[in-house]
Parts: structure tokens; sequence; C-alpha cells
RNA sequence: GUCCCCGUCGUCUAGGGGUCUAGGACACCGGGUUUUCAUCCCGGCAACAGGGGUUCGAAUCCCCUCGGGGAUGCCA
């Protein structure tokens, strides 16, 4: 069995695409079949090398490994369509000399003035076959002009082309309404997505072909294609669109989209795959954080729901962060390293640095929150937050703060501090619990949230202890 | 407009004629553990789009309506 991953390289790789990707990935382990990596750049504006680079990277970041593509070759190559030309040239002749194709003289000015038409009519466009039987004369004269012909596919009425879809089921098209005869090749020569898609999924020796939902009203095109040119047809397998919280096509507007993004972040790419490899479907057990092979043994394209999915950006970052909290220490620290560098947090001790990191790790649900996490660790004065200022203002926490104010001035110094300070104030102020607790973790984190005070205070220091104590009580209880 | 796909908690889903007073997960809310945060544990909220059939019995099968999505490009 042969599978392919066809992206077109105009832009990085979109996480709908990625599950496209993902899915057929674990097809392919499933039943040990081929995978292909083929590149869609028919679109020579808006396709770059650079687009294609990243997407091939991001693949890679995903885990997901390609056994033929554009960079390491194979039997059925060449991997991109651009360097394919001169085979898509061949089976257009074929299509020409036998009747099935012919030249379209009509400019896309014309054309857009009849889709208005019907526009405005309230009817469906369909190619009224204008050019299908013009005379030599009408075509020299067209020539003549100036203009430059397309290659349009004779649609015959009254064929019925049956898609035995493994995921939607039996799915019927007619014909007579998918809009006329369709352009194969546009005027500068260069072929058209649905023309020669089919042709590289036959040569390729596609077997399954699993892809969007989007793909569903094209694929009677490429079938009327194939059969025109007696090439068998690949199994197909459609599967529903990613949508977003306003139940549109996934895009930039509702949040990330792009894996490069989740990458920079800091997401695990197991994280990532797991979640978009597990939309759609559950294993029996009910389980949603599993390995890749759990994912692989259980996999099944009958098993995909028939239904759009909302992406949750939510319960991504849930099953990041659990993914995080598992990593050991040494592989976090690396993962988190980068972040804290890039925010000019590192420090001259870096065991120092590690148990920073390591008592605040599990506070991160992805690794570039490390950087705020961390920051409470730096800096003689703290920046309050609002519910944290909110607290500090009321009467109890005067208390503890003033109370903390004259133990630095007498009792506690950078021997005793993180081990008598929080003792002493529950005994000069008689508070305890959450009324303790939180005040005196307001003062020196200017936070209400963070890991536990008694981890942060050795490795906060003395004299930044000492230094936020006086700081917060010139703000809130002088 | 036309064609195609889809419709179970807010979200991802389980379920495929009786075991469904509809199960799990995320989110949310409450409680417990932690003298504090998070984790963790326990509990709660919350759905079969509507209407007709078929059947002793329907979330499950059929039809209609409504709703959503996709396609309708010299994009892919």
């Amino acid at each position: 069995m042969r599978v392919r991953f066809a992206p077109s390289p105009t832009g990085f790789l979109h996480v709908g695409n990625a599950r496209t990707a993902v899915l057929n990935y674990l097809f392919k382990k499933k039943y040990n079949a081929t995978y292909i990596l083929r590149i869609e750049d028919t679109d020579m504006e808006r396709s770059t090398k650079e687009s294609e680079e990243s997407i091939l990277n991001d693949l890679t970041w995903l885990g997901i490994q390609w056994d033929e593509g554009p960079d390491c070759g194979g039997n059925f190559g060449p991997y991109r369509q651009s360097e394919r030309f001169d085979i898509y040239h061949e089976y257009t002749e074929k299509l020409l000399s036998s009747g099935n194709a012919y030249h379209c003289y009509c400019t896309q000015e014309e054309l857009d003035a009849q889709r208005k038409i019907a526009a405005e009519a309230n009817k469906p466009f369909i190619y009224p076959g204008t050019c299908r039987n013009l005379t030599l004369e009408q075509k020299k004269a067209f020539e003549n002009q100036g203009r430059k012909p397309t290659v349009r596919f004779k649609v015959k009425e009254g064929i019925t082309l049956t898609i035995d879809d493994q995921i939607k089921g039996t799915v019927i098209f007619n014909s007579e309404n998918i809009g006329g005869d369709f352009i194969i090749v546009r005027s500068d020569g260069v072929p058209v997505y649905n023309y020669i898609v089919i042709i590289d999924d036959t040569l390729m020796n596609v077997s399954h072909v699993i892809r969007g939902e989007d793909h569903l009203p094209n694929t009677p095109k490429q079938m009327l294609i194939a059969m025109a040119l007696g090439l068998p047809v690949p199994t197909y397998a459609h599967m529903p669109l990613l949508l977003g919280p306003d139940r549109t096509k996934l895009s930039k507007r509702h949040g990330i989209t792009s894996v490069s993004v989740y990458r920079e972040q800091g997401y695990l790419p197991e994280a990532l795959f797991n979640y978009l490899g597990l939309l759609g479907w559950t294993l029996e057990s009910g389980e949603e954080i599993v390995p890749v092979e759990k994912l692989v043994s259980e996999f099944e394209l009958s098993k995909i729901g028939k239904s759009s999915a909302i992406f949750d950006f939510q319960k991504l970052k849930w099953m990041n962060s659990v993914y995080l909290r598992n990593l050991p220490f040494e592989k976090a620290f690396d993962l988190f390293y980068p972040y804290i560098e890039k925010a000019h947090l590192t420090a001259s001790d870096n065991e120092w640095l590690k148990k920073v990191v390591d008592t605040v790790r599990g506070n991160c649900e992805i690794a570039s929150d490390i950087v705020k996490e961390i920051g409470l660790f730096f800096g003689d004065t703290v920046e309050f937050e609002e519910d944290a200022e909110e607290l500090l203002s009321t009467h109890e926490a005067q208390t503890v703060i003033r109370a903390a104010y004259e133990l630095i001035h007498s009792t506690i110094n950078a021997h005793n501090y993180s081990t008598e300070t929080l003792g002493s104030i529950k005994q000069k102020t008689g508070l305890k619990g959450k009324m303790l607790f939180m005040p005196f973790r307001a003062m020196i984190t200017g936070r209400l949230h963070g890991p536990e005070l008694d981890k942060i205070l050795p490795l906060l220091g003395y004299d930044r202890f000492a230094t936020r104590i006086e700081y917060c009580y010139s703000r809130f209880a002088k």
C-alpha cells in the first residue's frame, strides 16, 4: 500500500494539513505502507522554496518520516509537480487528440462577466461550451488577436461517478452538475491541480488517498480524467475538516494555525501529534494521552467520524502540559533553556538556575511559560499583579507585611530567614493557612500563584528577600 | 442559487433498536489533600437539532424540515 501527503508550498504548514499528514502516517505505520511526500507547486506565483523547506522541517519535527520525496528521491519521481511538466504535457496531447479536451480562447474577463450574470440571476455557472467546436478559422482569428488558449476537459453528460469513500461511505455525483467543461491547462501552459493530481496519484502508484473533505467535490472531476486516460482510480478517504470556534474553516484569526508557531512557543511535537492524531476518533479504552504505537495499533480509517471537528486550543494545551510534566528533568531543562536565554534570565550559577527551573516547571503548560514563572526569582523589586495588589491592601495582609518588616530588622537574618520567617510571622500575627501564606506569597513574588514558598525562599537569597519586604512595606503598609 | 458532506453535553467523542434515569475527556463550578500555589483525588453542571413515520420498544432505521460546513477559480 502507498499513501501520500501533498502540500502546496505557499505558506507554513497548517495544523489542518498537519492532521492529514499525521493520519496518513498512522496509516503507513499500521499497514506498513510507503509514505510519499509530493510538492504541489503549480501555483507559480505563490509557491516558494522557503515554504517547502519549512514544511519539510515541520513535518520532521512532528515525527513524520516519509519514504519517497523531493529530498530523498524514490522510484516514482520527480516529486515536485513543477518538475513533471513533460509528463503532464504528454497526457494533455493524448486528451486533445482523443477528443476529450479542446482549446478554449475565452478570456478571464469574458468568463468573469458570465459568472457575474449567473450569480445575479441566482443560477449556477456552467461553462456553456463556447469553444467546444471552433473551426480552424475561428481559432486562427483568436490567435491573431493575441489570445492564448487554455485547455478544457470535455465533460460528457449522464455519467454517474461513484466514490466508495473509506470514511464518508458511498458518495454519488452526476457529471452534469460539476460545472461543465473545466480548465486543465492554463493559458501559460501550466497544468491545474485538479487535472494532475490524479495523474500523479496513479503514476506514483498511490493506493489510498487520504485527504481533506474539501477535495470531495473535486473528486468526480479527477475520476473523469482518469476514465478518459484509462488510468486506475485510487481508494479515497476524505476526512472531515478542522474548524475554528465559529465553525468555519480553521484560519489564522481563530488562533495559532501554523505548526512552526506551536514549535516556537514550546509545544512538544509528541503532544501535537497525539492531539491531531486522535482528533475525530477514540481508542477503545477511552485513553487520550497515548504513545504513537498505541495510536497506530488501533487506527482504522473507518473509525474516523464523519462530522467536522472544532480545533480545541485549550485541550491541546492541557495535553502538552501533561507531556511537559512527564519529561525527565534534563530534557525539560534543555527545552526551557532557549527561552530563558532569550529573556536574559540566565545566571552565573547554573546549578542554582536548574533548581529554580525545577521548582517552577510544574506550573508551565508550554515551554515558553518558563519565562513568566522564573521571573520571580530575578529583580529586587516585584511587579504586583492586580489580584495580589488587592490582597495586599487588606488589613490582614498589612499585619503580615508589618510583621515581616519588623522581623528583618530584628531577629531574622541571612542564616535563618528561609526556615524561620513564616513561623515567626505566624506567632506574631496569629494568622495561619491561607491568611498567612497568601499575603506572604504576594509580598515576595507579586503573585497569588507560584511554586511552594518553602522552595522559593532558599533559592531567592536573603538580600532579595529583605529588599522585597522593604519595598512591599513602603508601598502597602507604611 | 446549485451540487456534495455533516448534525449526541460549550468542545472532542462513546453508543449503531431494549443493558441509556446517555458513558469518558477538556473547560467550568464545588469539596478534599497541600499551614500557601500547582499537581493529585472526589463530586457537580451539561447533550441525542425539530417534526413525522417503522416498531411492543428508537439517540440508534426511514422521510421531511431546519441548522452548519465544503465546493462551485486560468488556487490547492
